[in-house]
DNA sequence: CGCGGTGGGTTCCCTCAAGGAACTCACCCT
DNA sequence: AGGGTGAGTTCCTTGAGGGAACCCACCGCG
């Protein structure tokens, strides 16, 4: 019996969370992406296990969201960098901070804040239209059909 | 041996994960936001046994992201709509379906398309800094300490 | 009434993934 | 040799998902 195999299914987000679909995956993302790139930094950052650490690290780059990369020659030591894929990844953390800071901070407000380097104000990651530039939440979007869309059987 | 309490991290990110930190809820929600509501629809869309999804459907409604609502007294039955909250998750599908139709579609293009309502154009969405206006993807925030972070200690 | 269909849920058994702890290995320095 | 660091592996247990069977309420029809 196997899980339910999520890369096969004809649903960008389905195949998104093939990669990202369990908590650990997204949270050593974060690290990586703020600068927490050695593996006993990502471990004790995290209170993972060493065993689950190097395996999620291990499937990340394989999917290539993170690659591996030398820092030391002798002794031989190793870090995780974003690949580009990766990089546009932490996109979707942006928002999933966004939302966490919402609606599930409670009294002490955000853990983290966002300063953004182009204004350098503190600030919020919005969705806009890439044609006409206005909000684009997903409630003023109409899902249809795409090239890749499964049979009306499936 | 109790599983990692992500509810209880100092960070947003985490926060967000506890509620959606699996495949199945975040499908399920988008399930929801497409339109298909019931129970018999979800589950047969979707491919999911009828266990797992009462216990993720009462799961999301427990956490405020979904709202239980009778569309028919007699028989007695339900549908599940989105709450405010709610919603507003699903504007991190609109950014997972984007990577996904970026780096995972393969030959057949995107198997769902974005149609923007203000503008009537199948588009995209990007992250915009609600405070200038210009881009504001991830490559582009310093992270920094917030009110809610945890002690220097942790 | 009994039967079949619909909506929705529960239980059981199995498989797989996470968690904690212990163990292992390579390398370096004293 | 011994200790420290980085990184990984193994073992056993627990918790979550998957498939199938079972269950219940309600309705309409013969």
């Amino acid at each position: 019996m196997q899980r339910t195999n999520f890369a096969d299914m004809a649903c960008s987000i389905a195949r998104t969370l093939d990669v990202i679909g369990e908590p650990w995956s997204p949270l050593i993302l974060r690290d990586v992406w703020v600068g927490i790139r050695r593996f006993d930094e990502i471990q004790a950052d995290l209170g993972i296990s060493r065993k689950v650490l190097t395996e999620r690290l291990k499937w990340l780059a394989e999917a290539g969201v993170l690659a591996r990369r030398e820092y030391s020659r002798r002794p031989p030591r190793s870090e995780y960098v974003l690949t580009a894929r990766g990089a546009e990844l932490c996109d979707l953390l942006v928002v999933m901070a966004g939302w966490g800071d919402r609606w599930r901070s409670g009294a002490a407000g955000p853990p983290a804040l966002h300063r953004h380097r182009t204004c350098g104000e503190i600030s919020h990651a919005e969705l806009r239209c890439a044609h006409c530039g206005a909000p684009m939440t997903a409630g003023t979007i109409d899902v249809l059909p795409g090239p890749g869309a499964a049979p009306s059987g499936g």
